[in-house]
DNA sequence: ATTCTCACA
DNA sequence: TGTGAGAA
């Protein structure tokens, strides 16, 4: 006995509309059964959405989220297919690494922009109080 | 209420 | 990478 998940649940719970849910189904990320036309989520499909919502946030293009969907779901079994897997992880992992990179960069440099404004900042404060025009 | 398709940015 | 509109 399954219990799924209507497509407007989803859409409630994830603060997303019912076009981007049917959208990520056109580009092939989600697969809902169908009773007639009404899609049927699994628990499955919703934790897909959520890895798909992730991937987004962490600025991945859909293209690439359906490959890591694909990487985390079926693992093949053939020994070729390992070797190629392992190979699109480490290019992930390198991927993820240097925008851990950048990010870390951007944070010091707003450190920075901050630092410099504090003290634009303070200067004019003392204009003020000096009545200095 | 949910679905699809076409157009649009 | 999505949204809007119209029809069913």
């Amino acid at each position: 006995m399954q219990r799924y998940f209507t497509i407007t649940q989803l859409t409630q719970e994830f603060d997303i509309t019912t076009r981007t849910l049917r959208f990520y189904e056109a580009q092939g990320l989600v697969t809902p059964q169908r009773r007639g036309r009404q899609r049927l989520y699994t628990p499955g499909d919703r934790t897909r959405i959520k890895l798909i919502l992730r991937g987004k946030r962490l600025g991945f293009s859909l293209a690439e989220i359906k490959e890591m969907i694909a990487m985390y779901g079926s693992a093949p079994g053939e020994a070729g297919q390992l070797r190629l897997l392992m190979q699109k992880i480490d290019a992930r992992r390198a991927e993820l690494l240097e925008k851990q990179r950048d990010i870390e960069l951007t944070l010091l440099e707003l450190d920075d922009v901050e630092a410099g404004a504090k003290k634009r900042m303070s200067e004019l404060q003392v204009r003020e109080d000096t009545g200095t025009p």
